[in-house]
RNA sequence: GUGGUCGUAGCUCAAUGGUAGAGCCCCAGAUUGUGAUUCUGGUUGUUGCGGGUUCGAAUCCCGUCGAUCACCCCA
């Protein structure tokens, strides 16, 4: 039994963890570029005055936050938009808006743990900064569907859950209740679905307000809520429309949202939420003391969920296949047959790598059957032998199992030549 | 932070208060120039940890740590 283990809510990444998530941030990254958003990175830690400034209750309670040697109060970050938030503000004249970024790295939060929940997790952040426009949100919910559907999670696999807090205030404003209630208020509705329903009326009561008419508003508020109207025309328009539903009850626990709020779902496995986000213009105003006005919007991805989600998708099976086949295996085995030809075996590895090939080989002696046995283990396209018959060398076809002579001379470019032809598929017997 | 369930070999699990086991995996050999199968042998445990009850504890009790579920909330 292991003296050590990882601290509580940390994860281990042993190469065929690593593999699924890379292949996870490689989508991320790639659909990303796709949409034309760049990358950049903030701190693991910050002053936790930078999140006590802006997230609200939720996120400071959860917070990672330790006392630095010189006794400052430092935080792990437990997400990524207030320091977006610090360094756009802090250099936005330097970039023409809007501002596409993308973000891949390790947030922290501490909570108890459960099935898609550790205090390590790793996040995928797109935002745009500098547009108040619903295009933008189109675009980002865009991204969102299009993130889900390169990782073959389909229609009948996830949705959209869409809204929109202005609608709430709108009716916070038409029922006359103060706006300190507001807060209040999006935290019941949030609660909505999993709370007792009387527990719900007494706490609407409160803030003079009932249970029914809010239910009653709630059900009016659908997809042909006039709120709605430019970001569903955008959606309509790009297809992508059949994967949002609209749903009052997404306000999100965040005290920074403005505007659009959404939350992707997954639809078979009743998962925690995938990924969530919305629309925080008043973010950077706030982060800046008002010196930088810069509507903005933005969701984030977590790995774990998704993760979860996509070992219970039979569609999203074949792309890390595909993934961990592609990144796991080399392309040739050096096998020496006879260790007199070990030095000229060296060399032609060397050669190989050199030329882009990915090679290995055994690295101390051992029999032929065993480096056989080692080159499928590496999950090995090609066997080269080098024996008696040097200066030729022996090039075997580990899927078809064809071998051929190549001269040792000639090796490198056949290879070269060889690993770009498509895969065979194995013979079944 | 609160409550429920659980914790045995690297993994999956067995062992009714009476000597801690099996399968898989891993390593070596059978097999000295070809991958499979098979066979043989081998490593692995302070039964999560610490107390207690008992002649005797993996088993019962208490505490603690961890996992998991619920609360909370969310990636």
């Amino acid at each position: 039994m292991a003296t050590f283990r990882t601290v509580k809510g940390f994860r281990d990444f042993f190469p065929e963890d690593c593999a699924l998530r890379n292949y996870i941030f490689d989508t991320w990254r790639q659909v990303a570029r796709r949409y034309g958003f760049v990358e950049y990175e903030a701190p693991l830690v910050e002053t936790t005055d930078l999140y006590r400034k802006k997230s609200g209750d939720e996120i400071t309670s959860q917070l990672f936050c330790f006392e630095d040697k010189a006794g400052r109060e430092i935080s792990l970050r437990p997400e990524v938009t207030p320091s977006l938030a610090r360094m756009a503000t802090t250099r936005q004249r330097d970039y023409k808006k809007p501002m596409k970024w993308f973000q891949i790295g390790s947030c922290f939060r501490y909570e108890e743990p459960q099935e898609g929940r550790s205090r390590e997790f790793i996040q995928f952040n797109a935002d745009i900064l500098g547009d108040a426009s619903s295009g933008t949100d189109a675009e980002l919910v865009a991204l969102a569907v299009d993130v889900m559907l390169a990782f073959g999670i389909k229609a009948e696999d996830f949705v959209i859950r869409l809204s929109n807090r202005q609608i709430w205030t709108q009716y916070l404003t038409e029922k006359a209740v103060p706006e300190e209630h507001a807060t209040t208020f999006l935290s019941i509705i949030d609660k909505i679905e999993r709370a007792k329903p009387e527990d719900t009326a007494e706490k609407l009561s409160n803030i003079g307000l009932s249970l029914e008419d809010v239910r009653a508003f709630m059900t009016a508020a659908d997809e042909n809520h006039p709120i709605f109207a430019t970001l569903r025309a955008d959606l309509e328009a790009r297809g992508l429309w059949q994967y949002v539903r609209i749903d009052a009850s997404i306000v999100r626990g965040l005290a920074y949202y403005t505007g659009t709020v959404f939350e992707v779902f997954d639809l078979k496995h009743g998962l925690r939420a995938v990924a969530g986000g919305g629309r925080y213009d008043k973010l950077c105003a706030l982060m800046s003391d008002g010196s930088v006005d810069m509507p903005s919007a933005g969701f984030a991805m977590g790995d774990v969920v998704l993760g979860i989600l996509l070992s219970k998708t039979p569609g999203a099976q074949f792309g890390i296949t595909d993934y961990l086949n592609s990144q796991m295996g080399v392309d040739a085995y050096v096998v020496v047959a006879d260790e007199a030809q070990r030095a000229p075996a060296l060399a032609a590895v060397q050669a190989l790598r050199a030329a882009g090939v990915r090679v290995d080989f055994a690295m101390t002696a051992q029999k032929v059957g065993k480096q056989f046995q080692a080159a499928e283990n590496v999950k090995a396209r090609f066997a080269l032998v080098f024996g008696a018959e040097y200066p030729q060398v022996q090039m075997k076809n580990l899927v078809s199992r064809e071998q051929t002579m190549v001269a040792a001379e000639d090796l490198a470019s056949t290879v070269v030549q060889a690993v770009k032809q498509p895969l065979v598929g194995k013979l079944i017997a």
